[in-house]
RNA sequence: GCGUCGGUGGUAGAGCGGUCAAAUACUAGGGACUGUAAAUCCCUCGCCUUCGGGCUACGUAGGUUCGAAUCCUACCCGGCGCA
């Protein structure tokens, strides 16, 4: 993997540039597509490809879970596995030692609305035994799965092991990601094992990509000898080669500027032999206003040389706090998740396209949206006299009607719609970065989008 | 015509003397969702309300009872059986 930056943003930490993997590049920032299970939800690759979409992210847990990493690698890795030609990432597992530990069965999640942390420390006490489904022990994490109730215990060496099975192009070490609700004592706690597993995952990173290096020699050679392994083809080994993926640290902290800088500096520095970090991943579960401090004091540290992942976020306007602050990638479940449910993006803020008012509103969910769903991208079809003509789309009476009659179609156009719509706004912002006007379009945007008047 | 079973809120369907404005599901209305325990979850769903409560309701009309969706009588409507 390589990381080029292009243009950089006056006057803050924004940059453009390209990532390069060997499934291809990513213009960054970009929005990555989450695939949990192998799959964006309710979407074909193609799908999610038309929308813009440059890379998808798969998820350790899940996949280690079902169908199990060993089933992926034989298919050749994930973006194989599930049909998808360009570049793939995995998160390791780390955000579900929060999801499924302290945040399972509770309103906490990715982004709180509790300010004051202090207020809810109480709550922690009578909490201890609380139903949880992740608990973090001495080196790893024990997970009893939510499929079928068995245990199993990730360490970063397992969730390295797995991803390397996986197969995506960059991966993340194992993290935990800490709750806003723990107080300061205790994020430093996790930080510090954050750090150490940090270490862990890079020291296994490292051993296996040495494994792999010493048996693809070992591959070379019955193929100098022309005697191909039976079963095998010509492309066996370019695909080994190609397994080789780039590995990225993760940076905690919480709320805390002291702890989040002591982070970004550790995890940038960490190294085995002077081999570090291929690029970082920023996480974390914050209330909404601590976000962009806690981006902007890890981003002043990070070498800016390597791609920053700020995970798990986020919402256009989070979009916008992240890129001008040095993030180059993004990924959350929002567009897909939002867009299954119901609820779709438009320039003048969210709308909920089941409400009554839209059941005889025959326009699109936005009329000069090019995606798919709006009608965007069906200049292929011709009138008359051989003129293009611009489909009139999907409906969102339509879309209503198919979300009224729970047919499978409605999550799927309203999420193909969605991950055009944040997809395409990150490519808008990029452009933005290299044509200088960056916060004009900023204001511009988050007026209308911000503000509460209709579409 | 006789007998019999039944008629409950937008729908289906519990309730079978007080704790019933009536379980539950669906429909409907509104909302939430940020490294996916999620095609999920939450709230509302007779009328009025100063949120304490008040009023009208379980086919219709009477009656029994301190009290009836629940018991009795008549009538209306529907299913089934017999003529």
């Amino acid at each position: 993997m390589e990381f080029k930056i292009e243009k950089k943003l006056k006057k803050s930490l924004g940059r453009a540039g390209v990532i390069t993997t060997l499934h291809g590049e990513i213009e960054t920032p970009a929005f990555v597509a989450v695939g949990t299970k192998a799959t964006v939800k309710s979407l074909n690759p193609e799908q999610v490809k038309d929308t813009g979409a440059q890379a998808v992210l798969g998820n350790t847990y899940h996949l280690y879970l079902q169908p199990g990493d060993a089933i992926v690698r034989e298919a050749g890795g994930i973006g194989k596995f599930m049909n998808w030609s360009g570049p793939t990432m995995t998160d390791s597992g780390g955000f579900q030692v929060f999801s499924l530990g302290v945040a399972y069965g509770k309103d906490i999640s990715k982004i709180t609305k509790i300010t004051d942390p202090s207020l809810l420390i109480p709550e922690r006490f009578d909490d201890n035994d609380a139903p949880r489904l992740a608990k973090i022990g001495a080196d790893g994490v024990s997970f009893k799965s939510h499929l079928d109730g068995s245990i199993h215990y990730i360490t970063p060496e397992k969730s390295i092991q797995i991803q390397h099975n996986l197969g995506a192009d960059i991966i993340f070490a194992f993290d935990e990601c800490t709750s806003p609700v723990e107080d300061l004592k205790y994020q430093e706690e996790a930080l510090e094992r954050t750090h150490r597993w940090a270490e862990r995952s890079l020291r296994e990173h490292i051993n296996l990509n040495a494994d792999k290096a010493s048996s693809f020699i070992g591959l070379l050679s019955p193929l100098a000898s022309g005697a191909l392994p039976l079963g095998s083809s010509a492309c066996e080994t370019p695909s080994k080669r190609e397994s080789s993926s780039a590995l990225f640290g993760i940076i905690q902290g919480g709320r805390d500027e002291n702890l989040r800088k002591k982070s970004a500096k550790i995890i940038s520095e960490t190294n085995i032999d002077g081999k570090y970090f291929d690029g970082f991943g920023i996480g974390g579960s914050f209330a909404k206003e601590d976000m962009s401090s806690a981006v902007r004091w890890v981003n002043e540290i990070l070498p800016e040389n390597k791609p920053r992942h700020l995970l798990g976020i986020g919402e256009p306007e989070d979009l916008f706090m992240g890129i001008e602050n040095g993030v180059d990638l993004f990924d959350c479940v929002l567009p897909t998740r939002l867009g299954r449910n119901g609820t779709v993006y438009t320039k003048f803020g969210k709308i909920i396209i089941t409400n009554t008012k839209f059941r005889n509103d025959f326009l699109p969910i936005e009329e000069d949206c090019e995606c798919y769903t709006c009608g965007g991208k069906r200049s292929d079809l011709k009138g008359a006299q051989g003129l293009t003509l611009r489909s009139q789309g999907y409906s969102k009476a339509y879309v209503a009607h198919l979300f009224h009659g729970k047919e499978m179609l409605a999550g799927t156009l309203a999420s193909i719609h969605n991950l055009y719509f944040i997809v395409n706004l990150v490519k808008k912002i990029r452009q933005t970065i290299i044509d200088n006007n960056f916060f004009e379009f900023k204001k511009e945007f988050l007026k209308n989008y911000l503000s509460p008047h209709q579409v």
